[in-house]
DNA sequence: CTTTAATCTGCAACCGGTTGCAGGCCGGTC
DNA sequence: GACCGGCCTGCAACCGGTTGCAGATTAAAG
């Protein structure tokens, strides 16, 4: 539509007077081409500033250029587990663009596994990029049985053969927790993640080498799990401030769980980071804007978008699988 | 790849002994073929659980049944004008779905215009999505220009020839202006957005409305300006604490700014919300989790992202261009 | 029993690119 | 002058669908 009237690349072969192949080829730089016809071809090109259809290039070559970004659409809308995935899909975006590729959202439905076909058998996207979630196993299952090639941020797991990317949470809870040792704190407690959850396990292998290597017990009466969400930041904290009154330090899991958490030791007549500093993980928007700005450990969301990308399409391109492990920073803000 | 011998509609084509253009017209429900055909064709796709080939379809049928969702990619990571864009786009993810639409991401570097082509004469994209901008008027005249569909978040200029889709920020005004005063505030001060900006303007008459209808005086000692971003929040309660020492209740155009405006508050001595009461705009995840959960005005974020996907699509489909608004409503939390 | 129409199916062209292969043109060598 | 090889270019098939049109079949109408 609109004025143009070159749109293919036959329009351009016309203009050229030589074949539509020929086009072809001096638009993808083919050494086959005189240096000369290819320049004349490409100046017509600019000229008219033609652009190649790529739904047609992607069909012959069969591919898609394009990955998709898996949601896990919760029916309540949004939790904040989608935030940082929302953080990070944008650093995945720019990271795809340099390499040529698109981001596609895929939208799930809670228990429908057709997704999966219905966008890589169909030609839809070459690869998926997901969250770590509960379901990774099944799904990534679902993925290596049809060949799809994929990446996952989280922590590599046997079960899962499938690339990763993630943050290096054992360094992330030693930061955290020599901080919290650093600024003089002498009862420092730590509000976990599920049980089950290996992000959460590192950070407290992490929590418990900072603790040893400074000398210090670890106390099974310092240590509660939450679920990364609200809730459970409110109710750990509880607990902790009730089996050891005198706790002046914890390390939380997750920002959202540290806002939890701070808002029960406030309430309970203790001040932060005065009585009792708090540290967080993650470095959501939610941290920095929080009104009592969270000191955390920041994952570089940047950095792990990009190697998603570039890890995903090396695989896509050659097979090859990769798990990838990003360095995180501790950002010291009001709360410890 | 896989296992998968069933790939093309030819492939169904021979195994039902029909030809290639019978199956496709059968998968696509087409009443030119015999019922009983059709069943059987749909029965054996079916059974080899087959998918289509979407690009393929999409090339024939000269259209993608994609948009783009274009992101103006700040070269500094994020804003929280981003984070209101996040959400909405999940929103948008799900209303496309249910259309058959695919949602891709576009990443438009700062002074790049060449993404509209890229995308949309390459045949990538059927139409755009972007959220309100200073730079709207340009990118809508230049996809305007390309006769590229779009629809905006924002509120509809004349200059404009898109979709829009808003909120209704007159009501949203009027609303939480009317909370404040109905919770007996006398001195109620309004914390605004930038002075070109649409949305704010609304919402300062809002606010104008509800004082004139309950008998207030409208006082510019009350009225400042914001930008949306922290900072300004803080600078702009500031000055109306200076200016009105009594004010005792604060309408602020956005979650951010208000919590800017709620430390200033505090830091000066004041509680909130007994002595100064603060309302925000956009019901951000911020607001919900921030320490002082925050009475604010809600954008109808799943109705509206509906709304986006809708009526682009059919604009896509039919060239008509429609503007709507959407209803906002009251979340009233601890702030006020 | 023919004519006509309605219903269904297949052929082949097409969407806009890519690419294997054949062939034209050129200069160099024997 | 004939032969050979390298460098370009074009033909035509192909990617995997859609669709206009023609033709076959069958039923209904005359």
């Amino acid at each position: 539509m609109g004025t143009k009237t070159v749109k293919t690349i036959e329009d351009i072969a016309k203009l050229a007077n030589v074949s539509k192949s020929t086009v072809s080829r001096a638009l993808n730089d083919s050494s086959l081409i005189n240096p000369e016809t290819k320049n004349r071809i490409k100046a017509i090109a600019e000229e008219h500033n033609f652009c190649m259809n790529l739904p047609a290039r992607n069909l012959s070559r069969r591919q898609s250029c394009t990955v998709g970004f898996v949601t896990h659409s919760h029916q309540c809308g949004f939790t904040v587990e989608d935030m940082f995935g929302l953080e990070i899909m944008s650093a995945i975006g720019s990271g795809l663009d340099v390499l040529g590729y698109d981001l596609l959202l895929i939208h799930m439905k809670p228990r429908d596994n057709s997704w999966a076909h219905q966008y890589f058998d169909s030609g839809r996207v070459d690869g998926f990029i997901m969250m770590k979630t509960g379901r990774g196993h099944a799904y990534s299952k679902l993925l290596s049985e049809m060949n799809a090639p994929f990446i996952i941020w989280g922590v590599p797991e046997p079960e899962i053969n499938g690339c990763t990317v993630t943050g290096d949470n054992l360094s992330g809870g030693i930061l955290a927790t020599e901080h919290l040792i650093r600024i003089g704190r002498k009862k420092i407690a730590f509000l976990g993640g599920p049980e089950y959850d290996l992000e959460a396990q590192l950070r407290q292998k992490g929590y418990e080498t900072a603790m040893r290597n400074a000398g210090r017990k670890i106390e099974p009466d310092l240590m509660v799990n939450g679920d990364y969400y609200l809730e459970s930041g409110k109710t750990g904290m509880q607990q902790l401030l009730e089996k050891t009154p005198d706790v002046d330090a914890v390390f939380v899991c997750g920002d959202v769980m540290a806002i939890g958490a701070i808002e029960v030791i406030q309430k309970s007549g203790r001040r932060v980071p005065e009585d009792v500093a708090v540290v967080g993980y993650d470095d959501l928007a939610i941290a920095t804007y929080n009104n009592l700005p969270i000191t955390t450990v920041r994952q570089n969301i940047q950095m792990s978008g990009k190697l998603l990308a570039q890890n995903l399409v090396q695989s896509i391109k050659t097979g090859v699988v990769t798990h990838v492990t990003v360095p995180v920073e501790l950002v010291v803000r009001k709360s410890a």
